[in-house]
DNA sequence: GTCTATAGCTAGATAGAC
DNA sequence: GTCTATCTAGCTATAGAC
């Protein structure tokens, strides 16, 4: 076997990079291609569906990120709630680089890709709602209360990420952590 | 003069549903065209500088939508500050179509679109933040106060568009709706 | 002002050499 | 596994008849 130019994870990096900033219709396959080193046809081979497997796996990559860094983060007994909430905002900040980055469920819910990747997306989203509810648990809330609260969470990073952008002020993101912070830890 | 198949207000109202649902990139010349009714190079007739210059009217129209809707609305002192918090509400509701429409800040601002209209989505924002902020100080608030609520206010609307698409829950947008109400009526 | 027809290009996807 | 070359369909945009 010849060998890999380029390793998955890698690979992984920049799909993701060009799905969240572009959305699914604005990455073309030449610009993705460009991006992660292979030209269209090495990508092919990589992803014989085409662009429409490369997102699912954009989407599968990032629901194990959630996984990993919020999900089990937020369930770890061997921290108090207070710690482990302050990590796992830690977390989000960077993974959306203090704003500066768009989410991928907010990238690849417009148009057609709506359809697409709907399932994909609701999970994504149930997985980030469970992982908040969880804490809340934690931390005392009724499971209605802790369920509510997760879903606001879930809402200010969304309109946050679309807010900070559209008015171009990266403080608008730091404040909406700062306060989901707060609900948690000062309720 | 030969008379116009299809009034502006017509078209208007086709290309913001277009572009709101598709995006930019994802809104074809063909779709625009057979939605608002028009054969494309009747379209380009109306808008000579294409599509750019169709996502430009569009940000345009709903920019004025804002000063009549809202700005306007919650600064009539006609009417308590009660009575104008819940009717710009209803208005928001409206507008959104209880959360089954997406809005157009998020729709243009990913990818090339993003630095296309970036400063009329700035602009934008701006209205929409400033209208609530008015509010705020006319319900007691401090300038500082009102200034973060309003931002939070536009957060709240635009996060619980994305989570109510994405888990497909139209409460979402009518549960945020009625706290945002709740927050300006119930400090 | 609206239309048919089409130019010119780029999109996603494939064939086949190495 | 990666590449160059290429296919076809769709894209934005325009020309010119009515």
């Amino acid at each position: 076997m010849r060998p890999q130019k380029v390793q998955d994870i890698e690979i992984m990096t920049s799909l993701v990079k060009t799905f969240r900033s572009k959305g699914y219709e604005g990455a073309s396959l030449a610009e993705l291609a460009t991006s992660t080193g292979l030209k269209k046809a090495s990508l092919y081979h990589r992803f014989p569906k085409g662009k429409q497997e490369m997102a699912t796996a954009v989407l599968h990559y990032l629901e194990e990120w959630v996984d990993q860094h919020l999900f089990t983060l937020l369930l770890d007994e061997n921290k108090t709630p207070e710690e482990r909430i302050k990590m796992g905002i830690a977390e989000i900040r960077k993974s959306y680089d203090h704003g500066k980055e768009t989410c991928i469920f907010r990238a690849l819910s417009l148009g057609q890709s709506l359809e697409l990747f709907e399932v994909q997306i609701h999970r994504g989203m149930s997985k980030w709602i469970n992982a908040f509810k969880n804490i809340g648990i934690a931390l005392g809330l009724t499971a209605s209360e802790a369920q509510q609260q997760a879903v606001d969470t879930l809402i200010k990073i969304q309109g946050s990420l679309i807010v900070t952008r559209g008015m171009n002020d990266l403080a608008i993101f730091e404040t909406t952590l700062k306060e989901i912070q707060a609900t948690y830890l000062n309720p």
